[in-house]
DNA sequence: CAGCTACGATACCGTATCGTAGCGAAACGT
DNA sequence: ACGTTTCGCTACGATACGGTATCGTAGCTG
């Protein structure tokens, strides 16, 4: 046997890019509220019946498009321990800004609030997301320049929360003069 | 003339009460996505007709439920800078934890996303809960414990957003200690 | 070319939900 | 006690949306 399944059909994989694609450009521009099959029907001018032969439902089909922001974070190595900071909370300020992943956030935590699974999805973005500040400031222990005793759990809510607190609850943008002034201030707490 | 509008029907106030209340549990237990008129009536017990004589659209239901989270918060006074803060983020905490306000709050962020009218009132909430956090710096800037330059509005992002952070995005509570910890951390960056 | 597979179009069903009509009953102020 | 205001109830209309059925067509593989 061996059929050679080593060529699946390329509609699928088209209608699937083309699909999310859209999916994740309704999510990000209308929301959870506004995220309905006929809208992603509309935006990516693919037939209903496809779509639901893709996903055999609504909800699996906006799990795959928030599954879509889960892209690993690469980290920064600039020599130092601050330069690291800044380099990638400045990045972290301009993706709030104005990444598709951002303006859907407020949609997922909402249903995180509400779905486990979903919940678990997001967790794992965050992680992902997360992963390279830990270990910077991991990087940063090791050479001395933060105590010793530092819990690394709290690394990412001291330094990314504030950008995120003013991008979800303030509504303002975070620029690269004020993500200096915010890792000064954390950074000066955690000098060993 | 002057028919003594000083006594209005008290079944008006009985039944907005009631409602209100009613429609802050559900939206905090259940997300805007179960937050329906017909489960208001349910738990209130109010009839639709007479929920929609009062609010004459479930999008101003919902804007009047969430606007009932608008209480100020107030500054505590325990003496020393480092005091007022743990006592204002410890009680935040807690709040973040379980209260009804943060088990909407995903909700609203959402909401407000695409609704102005709903974010101007969450920035307006947003204000009243952080006004007290600002107080407290300006005090410690006066008493010499805080530089003379901060910058007054990146001080909730950096004490609050920790908090919010684990809420919103790791789904994890903060306790006593670690609100110490991250208090302790920020509050060695401002230092003067 | 032949057969299979995926896609498209349309129509359709069932349901949830917003919002209203109409009428009677109860509670309020005087 | 009486008029007025408010409330409750049932039923209803309208619409939007999730999901399916059917049939025909286009594209892929061999």
């Amino acid at each position: 046997m061996q059929t050679s399944t080593q060529e699946p059909d390329p509609r699928l994989a088209r209608t699937r890019l083309v699909v999310l694609d859209a999916a994740t450009e309704v999510l990000a521009q209308q929301g959870t509220e506004g995220f309905t099959v006929d809208a992603v029907v509309a935006r990516s001018g693919v037939a209903k019946t496809t779509i639901y032969r893709h996903w055999p439902t609504k909800d699996e089909l906006l799990l795959a498009a928030m599954a879509c922001f889960a892209h690993p974070e690469t980290a920064p190595d600039t020599g130092t321990f601050r330069g690291d900071l800044l380099a990638l909370l400045g990045g972290l300020a301009n993706a709030l800004a104005d990444e598709q992943w951002s303006k859907s956030l407020p949609s997922m935590l909402e249903r995180a609030e509400h779905h486990p699974d979903l919940a678990a999805q997001h967790l794992a973005i965050v992680k992902l997301k997360t992963a390279p500040l830990i270990a910077i400031v991991e990087r940063g222990r090791d050479r001395g320049e933060v105590r010793a005793d530092i819990d690394l759990d709290l690394a990412p809510a001291l330094f990314a929360g504030p950008l995120f607190f003013r991008r979800l609850m303030m509504r303002q943008s975070t620029s690269a003069a004020q993500v200096e002034a915010i890792v000064d201030a954390v950074l000066a707490g955690l000098a060993g």
